[in-house]
DNA sequence: TGGTACATGTAACATGTTACATGATTAG
DNA sequence: CTAATCATGTAACATGTTACATGTACCA
């Protein structure tokens, strides 16, 4: 029998609840901590796709716990249906950037507009890479050895590094003191 | 009067409308063109999106013409809202990307499926820089001046070249065993 | 005792994709 | 004539966010 296809959000956590029986709070924390930069969810929706996979059978709702905890447990199912994301489903699509938009049809924009969203976009990335760097510092310093964690911040750093090298070598007209045209 | 947010999708549309009246079918296709590497849109949300922006005066819908074709118009209130969106609604969100997912799960993975799912990955990403490679080319040897065009396209080169130093320094552990060549 | 963090869920809405239905025009 | 492309739209479904309703437990 073949499942249907998992969104990356359902997967994601199918890949969490490897590590033991958890939450849907607790989902989200962990969740946000870890794969917050490249992949955001909202609390309503782990509990929709939790209730989605456990009528599946990937997961299985434990019995209620102080304050109402109610832990949800990984199944076989939910194990190979996990691989099997993997295997298929895991998409390369678009990489969708909405300041490229911006960019695209900037010769619509009076410069002083355009000029201030560029402006505003590069403070939020130096600020991202500010952040990633401190805690890529942290983490050598504390000897943290998860290589997992180590790759996905460093494809942060990367990523906002050139995200930053593209900021400072944008063309002139766009940067600077080109005449607005409309 | 203050209009709704506008999503990036409605709003692309306005930009493209400055040049002049176009159907949904055409902003299909120029959008395809030129924000298709970092934006992707489906022409029933273009024409549900067109709808919606005559109705609220943002567009204006022009007579049929041959083929049945329906060219819209920008309205003085469709432009003012296209600014107001790059001065508001422009967000900087979550950059979504699936494969950083598998990567930070990476530990509940079988060693030679993660390495699998990477290697398709990364032809990917090659495959693209390649086409970016080849359209910088081609535009300047076209002698290509428009900025705007030129500033999207150096960001898909940056990018995928960040993308492709990160496949290829990634941690032993994880890529094989051999450690990252320089 | 009162605020904050914990915890689960529903409802409404926004956005996006795929599948389907329909027909016009052009190129071979 | 017929296949491909042009062109518009609806319907169904998937995914995602925000707002709301409800209640528990800790701690200052």
């Amino acid at each position: 029998m073949t499942i249907r296809n998992l969104s990356t959000t359902a997967a994601s956590l199918l890949g969490f609840l490897h590590s033991g029986p958890l939450t849907g709070w607790d989902l989200m924390s962990v969740a946000q901590q870890t794969i917050g930069a490249f992949w955001s969810l909202s609390l309503s929706q782990v509990y929709r796709e939790l209730a989605a996979m456990a009528r599946e059978g990937l997961v299985t709702a434990g019995e209620r716990e102080a304050r109402d905890r109610r832990p949800y447990v990984l199944t076989d199912a939910g194990r190979a249906a996990f691989v099997e994301w993997v295997d298929r489903d895991v998409e390369a699509g678009t990489i969708r950037f909405p300041l490229l938009v911006v960019v695209a049809l900037g010769r619509h924009l009076p410069a002083d507009r355009l000029a201030a969203v560029l402006a505003r976009h590069r403070a939020i990335h130096a600020a991202r890479l500010a952040e990633y760097d401190r805690a890529a510092a942290e983490a050598a310093a504390a000897h943290e050895p998860d290589p997992y964690a180590r790759a996905t911040l460093d494809f942060g750093v990367r990523q906002e590094r050139a995200v930053l090298e593209w900021f400072d070598n944008l063309p002139p007209e766009i940067s600077g003191d080109r005449p607005a045209e409309d």
